[in-house]
DNA sequence: TTGAAAGCGGTACCAG
DNA sequence: CTGGTACCGCTTTCAA
């Protein structure tokens, strides 16, 4: 810890030019064993190896890409829910696209019904190696996609779980939250912000993006009934916007159950939740998930006590990032690619 | 929204050449305009420049770097106090400077004396345009640092503030997090987790990196007083545990002040507060700053109950960012610089 | 099985 | 004031 003390790294960086020469070769040759394409003598290979070996040779990728005019095309697959969230995703991916395509990598967005695995399966189905290098999925976890996703890898075809896992599919990485997690801190906030130490929770759900809506509620659970015993935790309720308006559903509930303290919404698209909450008195503590231009304004005006979140731009960097080096068979580094689970309070707001 | 809609970037991308082409002069006069060379006639610049804008071209900055072999020589200032947070950041910059190198991104350390300004003063003054691209640097706010980093800026080094902001001085950019929001979200928590709604809160700091800790203090206390009114929040205690040990401090404090149930530290060294509340039975809400080995356990343990933290991975990756696009006068994308006030709570803890 | 040489998109030096 | 050209580190024909 002397004043001063200084670290500094070399940067001398042999190239493809000191291998050939420490090793007695051609250019050409380099490249050959470089990127293990055939035809070279064992001895020769062994040659050069022992060259890069001695010099510490590292590729420069940005020249790599440039000789070959690489370009990476990836496709990303989003339900197509009219969810807030999600067009946010959508946008996000837009809008990265600019930067992205000086950067060499192409991106191409699609929306699929989420409920319709046969749907998603098919489309996944259609993506050719030849056209696509890399998809990131937002999928349910079922037989048509697991195979699906299978088939892709088997083409050649690198594919990223987006926001909900596929652990039982052989993706190649998953992007998102660790939901259970993200479930242990809504039940960790809920309770901590209840004035009282009983009552009963609703939990809300939307029917969608199944998987993490149910590992959020395990580990709700959880924590309820590890710290907050004293309170309830009540069967979720299915939210479909569709089928019957949310404020129809929450008044019967809350007409029914008069000792309900707090809610906790596992979906991301709550207007009808905060439509409702707007109209009545009573003070409830409420989570729910996601921060978008609608659950930032319901924070704000304390309709909501809590929200938790996951940073859409990070996703899609982290996502891409993910594909290119899968692609190039480049080492990643994991502790920029592990998506925080956030909390937004009205004190921590980002302002806009 | 309709299934299967689809959105594609185009990547046509037209080079130096077409531009040449295209304006009808050679390549070196393009090169020349494009980087504004002297020596180039008005028109033939109105030429080229009608080519840039007909055919939207953008500058290939691999192939550019390339070319120029550019490579960027970076430094970071840091205290030299014993305080894990700065050896981790400081790890941090060592980690990533493995990558960055292939990134002809060259990166070094430096570590002052944090009280001595004049000490910083005069590093800073040592950083020659020569052989240094720009700095980062945590320092306090003096007029010795101001004039340091209005000169080093003048001498065209590009300077960001780190972790603490320098408002006052011309840096061209802050990196971390808005500390006032980080104490009302601090008091928020501390409110919310507090059984009851009175009781007094002490309030610790270290002396160094001063106006961040004033700015928690800040934020936190408006939030105390809006929201939690029944509860005292209590003149600043200074620990240093060079001159005092923190146990000896606390210890004092809590007999004289029996209706103590919170502590806020705005600091990120807490080994002799952990220490303390190790030995001790009351149970006290306890809010501190940064996520290291050491908050992490006390978290695990409930010695703390929540850490307001600041991503170091995203801190320095940030700094690099905002630095090489800066020297590049080229933009950035300012969502991905903004560095996030995470929320750690036992539950939320990322699995190592 | 190996090497020579052109070229990717730019930069920079030298000549005119 | 402008153009020609070698070269950055690597890839990719083509020919030997």
């Amino acid at each position: 810890m002397e004043t001063g003390k200084a670290k500094t790294v070399e940067l001398v960086k042999p190239t493809i030019n000191d291998l050939a020469r420490h090793a007695g070769v051609s250019l050409a040759t380099v490249d050959r064993v470089l990127n293990n394409r055939p035809g070279v003598r064992g001895v020769t290979v062994a040659r050069v190896q022992k060259a890069v070996n001695e010099l510490g040779y590292i590729r420069d990728t940005a020249a790599a890409n440039l000789a070959r005019q690489r370009v990476y095309r990836f496709v990303f697959l989003l339900p197509n829910v009219s969810e807030e969230f999600v067009d946010a995703l959508q946008q996000e991916i837009t809008s990265q696209s600019a930067t992205l395509s000086n950067e060499r990598t192409q991106v191409e967005t699609l929306r699929m019904p989420y409920a319709d695995s046969t749907e998603i399966a098919k489309a996944i189905d259609q993506l050719q190696r030849e056209t696509v290098d890399g998809v990131a999925v937002v999928a349910p976890e079922t037989p048509a996609v697991r195979d699906a996703v299978a088939r892709a890898r088997e083409r050649g075809i690198v594919v990223v779980a987006l926001l909900t896992d596929l652990p039982s599919s052989p993706r190649d990485h998953f992007v998102g939250i660790d939901n259970r997690a993200a479930g242990r801190t809504a039940a960790k906030l809920m309770g901590s912000f209840s004035v009282s130490d009983r009552g009963s929770i609703l939990v809300l759900t939307s029917s969608r993006l199944a998987r993490d809506h149910l590992e959020r509620r395990l580990g709700f659970d959880q924590v309820m009934q590890q710290q907050f015993s004293g309170m309830e935790v009540l069967p979720t309720i299915e939210i479909d916007e569709a089928k019957l308006p949310a404020e129809r559903i929450l008044a019967g509930a809350l007409k029914n159950l008069p000792d309900v303290c707090g809610i906790y919404s596992t979906s991301s698209s709550n207007k009808g939740l905060i439509d409702f909450l707007q109209k009545t008195a009573g003070k409830l503590v409420v989570i729910a998930h996601e921060l978008t231009p609608t659950s930032q304004a319901a924070l704000q005006q304390g309709v909501f006590d809590a929200l938790i979140s996951q940073d859409k731009g990070h996703i899609v960097r982290s996502a891409i990032r993910l594909m290119r080096s899968t692609v190039d068979a480049v080492p990643y580094n994991i502790t920029q690619e592990r998506i925080r689970i956030e909390i937004f309070l009205k004190e921590n707001l980002p302002v806009s």
